[in-house]
DNA sequence: GGTTCTGTTGAACGGGCGTTTAGCATACTG
DNA sequence: CAGTATGCTAAACGCCCGTTCAACAGAACC
């Protein structure tokens, strides 16, 4: 088994990988078929399963990859990790088939895609925290609940990207797309209600606490 | 075909609709197997072709049937639609296994679920315009986009409910726990940045743009 | 009361799928 | 150069799935 990094990728192996890397997102598992995924990689059937063990080993391998690439484009932030505003960029930069199979994965039930997901909370809990310190983000009650919904809110929208582009427009995968989301982003983010609106919530939500 | 509403739901037929409601999402399509679906639902395997045609009928059954309900929810929602307080309440109270259903199937590649999607959005757009107009909501450049995106972060987050519980302890499927996001999720809404921040990302966007 | 219609069953069928296996080049190894 | 891994193919296997079909009980109809 080969370190799952892009170095040593001109392999047949990683050719099988790359092409269900794309086919899984696109067609599902049960559709992705193993003659599909060898026809797209130029091999014969039995070569994936020589190299992958069965279907599924295959896919393990797909989550474990992508898992490992991303914890590797974060180690590269050195600034802010995945809340680098550049993280987002370079990792579409490299390739949007890395955040499409992530944002697949998390709607299977993938262990290495849940293990990552708890990586980014945690991640983003302590970025939030220095934030907070840094006086830029406001405190919370409960910040790691806040946290992770925001986080959550943000990964769904990768997961409905398909609709998102159907209705606005914006392709949140390409770098153009995610030119045009971030003001929307920042304005969404930054709050869109007004204050007055604001204080009667507040005293619904008050008193049916 | 009867009509697809609550009424007369004692049927053999409704049954077995509602086995196929449960395990669709929690087992995905193909391991929700014709013969497992008859199981759940106390029939034989056949009665499931007779009564749908197909699998693929039954899932489009299903489909018509969810997005017929939350249309008919958002109908007795007199005040504000989709978007009432009282909405995602009464939708969870009725069942779980609605929402649920309607998250898998926009994951899925849906024509039902996506002309949901789509209405969803367009009646959040009106709802936002008339909010605006009262004063409660901030407006936008691209109120259209800034809709659909926001509307697609709630829905991302019912998509991932899983992850969201596994690290929160929150199941926003139920009662209990939506009344522990709803204060999270207007913390979110209301902004979680600092003004003097706020700033600085709005200069840098404007550099970018 | 005979006939047709409806809901239902259980067995059987055909196909497509993941997988296995035998074989074959090519490239290392001693 | 013999021997043996390695990468790979083609064909076949067997299972499980969606689907079909023949049959049947009971209700409805005339």
């Amino acid at each position: 088994m080969r370190s799952a990094t892009k170095q040593d990728d001109l392999t047949t192996r990683a050719r099988i990988r790359d092409a269900a890397l794309d086919l899984f997102p696109e067609q599902g598992f049960n559709r992705s078929t193993v003659r599909v995924i060898a026809e797209k990689a130029g091999v014969s059937p039995g070569l994936v399963l020589h190299h992958f063990g069965s279907k599924e080993g295959l896919r393990e391998a797909c989550d474990r990859y992508v898992v490992t690439r991303f914890r590797e484009l974060k180690d590269d932030s050195l600034q802010g990790g995945m809340f680098d505003p550049g993280f987002m960029s370079r990792s579409i930069g490299e390739s949007r088939v890395l955040m499409r199979y992530l944002a697949w994965a998390l709607t299977t039930d993938s262990p290495e895609a849940s293990t990552l997901f708890d990586e980014m909370v945690a991640e983003a809990v302590q970025v939030t925290q220095r934030s907070i310190e840094l006086g830029h983000v406001k405190g919370s009650a409960d910040l790691e609940s806040r946290t992770a919904i925001q986080l959550s809110m943000q990964l769904g929208l990768a997961v409905l990207h398909e609709h998102v582009q159907r209705v606005t427009g914006i392709d949140l995968f390409d770098e153009a797309g995610l030119r045009r989301a971030m003001p929307i982003l920042l304005e969404i983010f930054s709050g869109t209600f007004e204050p007055d609106l604001l204080q009667s919530l507040g005293e619904t939500i008050d008193r049916t606490a």
